[in-house]
This record gives C-alpha cells, sequence and structure tokens, in this order.
DNA sequence: CTGAAAGCGCTTACAG
DNA sequence: CTGAAAGCGCTTACAG
C-alpha cells in the first residue's frame, strides 16, 4: 500500500492540513509541530503523490518539450540543457516529437488538452508555428528554442545569426581568402537570410564582392552540400573560401572538393555554422561558428520555469552570442 | 474555465459516471446514449484531464525514461524509437538523465517515489543496476535498453555482441587482412568480452591468431582510439586491420593512422561498432557492426507497455541482430 | 497556530 | 443499461 499524507497526519498527530502546510513549507506552522511531522515523513519515507497534489493545485510541475525529432545532431545539447535547468528545480520534462506528422501533432494535442504539462518548450516545429502561437494565445506559457530565425510572436531564445555570418567573413578574409562561396540553407528559415547579411556585409565593409552566382542553396543536409558543391564548381568560377550555413552542409561541402581534388584548406578554406559533436572529427576538422546549444536549451527552460512562477516574460527573442571556433578546414 | 466530465453530463443529460464508460469505451452503453455523448463531447471539445483519471484509475499512462546523458551520439535513435511507439499508444514519456550524478539521481528517486510514471525505460545507468534493481524487485515495471551487455535481472533488450565481432572478423579476412588489431571499450563493459571473442572467434576458426599485443585497451571515446592507436603503433608490430568496439573510437584509430602516415583503407582497414549517423560521413567512410538502435527503443517500449498491461515479460534479455555495413574504410 | 470540510476531475463498485 | 455515492490523495479557504 501506498503511504499517504493521512497516514503521516496520524501518526504525527496532526491534521492533513497541517502535514500539507510542513510539505509546503508555508509559514505560521509552530516549529516543534513542524519538527515532529518532519520526523515522521523521514522515517515512513513519505513522498506526496505528484498527481493528487497536482489535480488539488492545478498545476503538474511538469512541462512539455516538443521537438521535430531525435535524430538531429545537434538535439542532444540543446535537450541536455533544458533536463539539466528543468530538473534542478524539480520539474520533470514530457518528451513529444512530430516524427510521426500529422498523427504526432494529433497526440501531442491531447496531452496538451488534458493539462498534461503547464507549460512548452518548443524547437523549430515545421510548419506548426501558427498553432503553437494559438497554443501561446489561448494561456499555455510558450517559449521557443528558435534556430531558424524564425522571429514567433512569443518568447523565444535564439542566437545572433548575422553576426555569426559576418564573423565567419571575417575570418576567411583574415586568413587570405577573397573569392567566396555561399552554401545556404532552406530559403524560407530567416537565419539563412540573416546569416548571408551578416557575410555580405563583412565583405562589403572589407571591399570585397561576393559574386551573386557563387552564392547556391543547401538544404542543411551533407547530401545537399554535395551537391551544392558540385554545382559550384560547375560553374568554373575560381573561389577559395565556401562558409556553409550548418555544419552537416559543410561536412558535404568537404567532401565534394575532395572528390574534386582540391584541397581543405590548402585550395579552399571551409566553415560552417552549429558546431555539433562531430565538427571536431571531421578530416579535416571543421572551422565553424558555433551556436551555445546547451545553453540555449538552458535560457529557454529558466524563462519559462520564471513564466511559470508568476515573472513576466517579454515577448521578445533572447539573442545569445554565437561564437567562432577555428580548426583546421579554416586555419 | 476548463470544461469537464460534469459539464459533458449535464449537456448530454446522462450521470458523469456513464459519459465515463463512453469515454472508456466499457461495454453496456446504449448505443443511442453513447453516440449522444459522443457528439456533446466532440461539440465542446471535452478532453479528460490526465491528472484527475490517473488519480482516479491509479496509473499515469505515463512511462519514465533514464538515461546518462542526452549528448551520447546514438542516444537520439534509440530516443525516437522509444518516443514513436509509445506515442502511438497514447503514452507519455518523462525523460530523466543523471548528468549531474547524485543529485539528478535524488530527484529521479523521488519522481519515482511520488508515482510520476507507471513503468521505467533505462539505458545503460553507470553504476546504478543494484538501484534499479531494487525498484523492480519492489514492483516497479522496468525495462532496460542495454548496449553493455550488463545482463541484469530484469527485463532488457540488448544486441548480439558476440556474433557483430563474428561479423566483424569475417570481414576483414574475406578482404584479405590477416594481422589484425583490436581497439577494445572499457573492460567492465559485458559487451566489450562479448565482441572480442567473437572476432577472436571467428579468427580462430579461420586459422589466424590475434596477438595479444595488439588488443589494447580503448574507452568508447576518440581520444582513447587515438591514443590507442598511438600505443598500437609504438609496438612496431605489423597490422592490416582494426577492429575498433565502438564508432568513436573508430574516428580516432583512423585519425592516429592517418597523422602517422598510413592510408585507410589501403595500409590499414577499419571497422567500427554501432553505426552512429556520423559513421557515413567519416573519410573514409566508417564500415561498422550496425546496433538496430531505433528498433532497441521501440522494442522495450513495447515491451514495458506489454508488461503494464497486464502480459507477463520474462526476464531475459530480447537479443536483436547486429548487421555489418559496408563503407569505404574496410571495402 | 491548527483542524474540519469542501473541492480538484475523474473512475468504480454497488444498486436498481 | 444507468445513476448516486464513495474514493483516489492532495490543497485551500474558512473558522476558531
Amino acid at each position: 500500500m501506498r503511504v499517504t499524507i493521512a497516514e503521516v497526519a496520524l501518526r504525527a498527530r496532526v491534521s492533513k492540513a497541517t502535514v500539507s502546510r510542513v510539505l509546503n513549507a508555508k509559514p505560521d506552522v509552530d516549529a516543534s509541530t513542524a519538527r515532529r511531522v518532519r520526523q515522521v515523513i523521514e522515517e515512513i519515507g513519505y513522498v506526496p503523490s505528484a498527481r493528487a497534489a497536482g489535480l488539488a493545485r492545478g498545476n503538474t510541475r511538469t512541462v512539455g518539450m516538443l521537438v521535430p525529432s531525435m535524430t538531429w545532431p545537434w538535439m542532444g545539447e540543446v535537450l541536455q540543457g533544458v533536463v539539466d535547468t528543468l530538473e534542478a528545480e524539480g520539474y520533470g520534462m514530457l518528451l513529444y516529437t512530430v516524427n510521426r506528422g500529422a498523427e504526432s501533432l494529433a497526440q501531442f494535442a491531447s496531452h496538451v488538452s488534458a493539462n498534461a504539462f503547464d507549460g512548452l518548450l518548443v524547437v523549430e516545429p515545421p510548419h506548426t508555428t501558427n498553432y503553437i502561437a494559438k497554443l501561446h494565445a489561448a494561456g499555455l506559457p510558450v517559449v521557443m528554442i528558435d534556430d531558424r530565425g524564425t522571429h514567433p510572436r512569443f518568447p523565444s531564445v535564439a542566437t545572433t545569426n548575422r553576426e555569426g555570418g559576418w564573423s565567419a567573413a571575417r575570418h576567411l578574409l583574415a586568413g587570405g581568402r577573397s573569392r567566396f562561396a555561399v552554401v545556404t540553407g532552406p530559403r524560407h528559415f530567416g537565419c539563412v537570410g540573416d546569416r548571408l547579411d551578416g557575410f555580405r556585409d563583412a565583405l562589403d565593409a572589407a571591399g570585397v564582392r561576393l559574386n551573386p552566382k557563387l552564392v547556391v542553396d543547401g538544404d542543411f543536409t551533407t547530401g545537399g552540400g554535395v551537391a551544392a558543391t558540385v554545382g559550384l564548381l560547375g560553374t568554373g568560377l575560381r573561389f577559395d573560401g565556401v562558409f556553409a550555413q550548418n555544419d552537416l552542409s559543410a561536412i558535404g561541402v568537404m567532401r565534394a572538393l575532395r572528390d574534386s581534388g582540391r584541397l581543405v584548406p590548402d585550395d579552399v578554406a571551409v566553415i560552417g555554422f552549429d558546431d555539433v559533436p562531430t565538427a571536431a572529427h571531421t578530416e579535416p576538422s571543421l572551422t565553424t561558428v558555433r551556436q551555445p546549444l546547451h545553453q540555449m536549451g538552458a535560457t529557454a527552460a529558466r524563462l519559462l520555469l520564471d513564466h511559470l512562477t508568476g515573472n513576466a516574460v517579454r515577448d521578445v527573442p533572447l539573442v545569445l552570442p554565437t561564437s567562432l571556433v577555428v580548426r583546421r578546414s579554416a586555419p
């Protein structure tokens, strides 16, 4: 049998109300009474039922997290950041993915309606921004972890995409490169434009022109990076530095360059974006613009927790700085 | 205000009990009554409160998942497998890590006591096997996802480590290699011995001897693979094939070989274990023994679900087959 | 400072 | 086939 608050009350010779008070550290409990209750709790190893307390209190001390898929290379870092800060506050995390499409989303929606969690953390859900915005408008606390420059109308945590692009250009310039190519991500992501703008601005500031023919679309996958590079080589135009807008693309770029007989970084320097765990172990290791993934997760969780405990949270993106990690692909 | 079962009952002119019956698809409800209730539910968009139902029913329709850390490269695949099958049954997943050590474990333990979930899925928790066994003995349904050959005394899902080692050896042999080195993982993992035994058995069967001096310890990290390889090269002994017991090690092995001027696979073939996402994108791409990570997660979740719905689950490891993925590091 | 009572939103015997 | 009532294990005004 489960040990309940009634059992504690009985043994401590107080009412359940009083036990509840010491449990929740309410004021106005006699010190010696509190001590006695705590002792009984200790003795019989009582832990309050999360469900019952939640039902009575009207909240769950649990937050939901919705991610597109668990198999993205940087998802683990973000999740770890979230879990670390949630856990420190005694909150649980319910994980949802939209891996199975509409069916997943339906399941998720029913958990929302069932009040399974108090607030929601969400990572770039493709085509669901409106739905999430609606939930937020309906009163569900939401914080978005935004690596795609979506600029939503609710609290979010983002990174300095523009400055990241800028720093990539500055580094290539400083390394003596002068003819540049860019492999972008899908154009509908805000970050793609931001990273490109930053990159171009830095070149402009240095009086270097970016040939539009050397700006080609990728899709944030390794295969896309390969294809884009084949396209670049096909133009016949010369270039000695490539800015790939994420690390997976950069890996594809390096492979395609190598397959075409070019040396990285001797012939062409390559720089990525993200700093996924793999980046340190490619050949050559990848210079990249680092997104503080763990910190993004931790910050978003912190923001949501603040929201849940009554502190107002501004609907303005909190922007965390990127940083350049120099490795061998662009020394 | 939240829509409750009372509201539905009122509108459908029935009792809460009857609403509850159609909600849970109990028999013995008049067809037309059921129809009327369902219609009201549809109209006002009623979804039962997970907490309240759980409290009354005595379960949560939620399972806990405990993992050492989210940043392991293969964790994402396993988690996705778990989430996919849990979600299909309408179950939620509470995620816990032991990333912050004892403090994490204490938080986890309190959630266990609070009955926050009905059953537990666990991945190789370092030094916690006894604790988990105790929970299982105390009546908490537990299924372990075991990539380390721990052979616990409760239900688990594992892979064919021995056969995996065997297939690695067969493949190297078939490729014409004859002098072998092995970079192991930490010796206290059961899988390390199993993979080595399988590898050695295949060599024995082919009449090839494995020189003990060419079997060196790694630690399942890339740095460990580098260090181990430096050690191998230091022996002055020749070898033309290396079996690294996981992919991270294999990446380190390839780097150290390259740094020493050796070509992979021309001079030395390298074969890993796991098939993490990165394996396809190393240079050269990595031949490896694939663990069906997604399937391991899915199977474990299935097993736990069976357990929760009353079906007996045997305390015997369910063993899933590995398979060889041939890429360029060992063609 | 403390207790009795009502209530959170469901489910489940028990009657009929 | 259906309803009234008790109960799941807490918290929270309300009195005193």
